[in-house]
DNA sequence: ATTTTATTAGATGTCAGACAGGTATGATGT
DNA sequence: ACATCATACCTGTCTGACATCTAATAAAAT
């Protein structure tokens, strides 16, 4: 069992992770047959239940296969990358995972009533009318150099306390978190490729018309509140996306 | 029970898109509590341990909430979206789900040698030696109108038969499939914006340094080979892609 | 009267054991 | 040599029970 770990989280989750480090380390290599069901939920000391709900979980997440009557086999790895796009990261959190200090050069930020075009956008994808946003301006340097220019747009209506303008120095993320409570779980992104303006251009440092990778993305809390829209246009030489595609 | 379906999957798949239905339909409505694990698979006439693997699935679609105690909720449905770029689509496909006719228009095929340094990316992500690939040169028209510059590299010692160029007039993915048996599974895809140089340019029948969406992909079967290499440069008037990011 | 503490009902979480159904393997019979 | 069958072992599914958590109610203490 893994019972070195005291935490409460449920504990079909323990046991997949149990077993995922297990597969990492190369204790159960590409290919092996894994013990049978009664043998490991033995082993572990856990419900042959439980066990299953672990496996069902690494099963569809490709790092195992099963076949009835035969067993339960160790995938090949897959081809190693490190972390997706689908995987939702603040601006500040990318910078850092590529191993550089995260910072902000220019910051404007300014309260606006919405165009009714926007208004009717958001309404789309949250059945939710919004009148007043905050939008924050800024351009995020990853070891003083700038790399992303961002627009974001805070719905108004769910920030309960007075902002400081030197919050929006860090992570939206954090801010929202710490300051209003609010967990951003998800968010739908769009992925657009664009050419740099003068003005961004100018903000980045780069030659005009140059590449672009731009993320526009409605950002959800928990409760599947709208809470933030954002425009990140990143540098394309110093960030690149990847994902994996299933069919 | 999902009784309808004669279907021989997995019976947790079955409950699973059955309770999907009912959500979608708005028989569950969001924020509804559902029956107790209990009642439901005895309505069902499954046992709740098939159900609860159902739960399970849909828990981690985020399309249902399980409290301990308390009981299982039917979320807010996540805001609409049709296909992200997480499902792995071949370009017909992508341009056919448009709703627009796929199409070729130049096609070229050479079978090379590679070079080196494309060797060693190949054995990074595959632990695979390659040395010829078949290079298929093609642009994919939509309604006639060209909107992706494809280049792929089939890795040719996977193609037990000889392969005739009117072939590769249609979709890679079916031709892998009907002709050889091997059964694309998914695609580690590196995602890049370009400005379309000279040639790109001409071919796709837009202004040189336009931006263009370039998705460099890895493809792999059900055995985890690299089967596919593949460079797609789309047209980013005529097609964006979508992704759910989650924390 | 108000607050605190037990009790209870009902939900999900976990467990144990059994049988059903699929698959490889080796023994058997021709 | 080949087909058939028996068998062992595996995952898939079912059943019933108990553990644990939560909310609501009732009882007790202030």
């Amino acid at each position: 069992m893994p019972t070195i770990n005291d935490d409460k989280r449920p504990l079909y989750l323990r046991i997949k992770e149990y077993l995922e480090k297990k597969i990492e380390n190369g204790e159960f290599e590409a290919g092996d047959k894994l013990p049978s069901e009664n043998k490991l939920s033995k082993s572990l000391e856990v419900s042959r239940a439980s066990l299953r709900e672990a496996l069902r979980v690494l099963e569809e997440e490709g790092k195992i296969v099963k076949q009835q009557g035969i067993g339960t086999f160790v995938n090949k790895p897959t081809p190693k990358f490190k972390k997706g796009i689908e995987k939702l990261n603040s601006v500040t959190e990318t910078i850092e995972n590529e191993g550089f200090q995260a910072g902000t050069e220019k910051l404007n930020i300014k309260e606006i009533k919405i165009s009714e075009s926007f208004k009717e956008k958001i309404y789309k994808v949250s059945n939710d009318k919004i009148e007043n946003v905050l939008r924050i301006e800024r351009v995020r340097t990853a070891d003083k150099t700038p790399v992303v220019y961002c627009i974001d747009h805070l719905i108004l209506k769910y920030l309960d306390k007075k902002y400081k303008k030197e919050f929006f120095k860090k992570s939206l993320f954090d801010i929202l978190k710490d300051v209003y409570g609010i967990n951003v779980k998800k968010a739908v992104t769009n992925i657009v490729a664009v050419t740099a303006d003068k003005y961004v251009s100018s903000f980045l440092k780069i030659k005009k018309n140059s590449p672009l990778l731009l993320l526009e993305q409605y950002h959800y809390d928990e409760k599947n509140r709208m809470i933030l829209f954002s425009q990140n246009y990143f540098r394309n030489d110093q960030f690149q996306f990847k994902v994996m595609r299933k069919r």
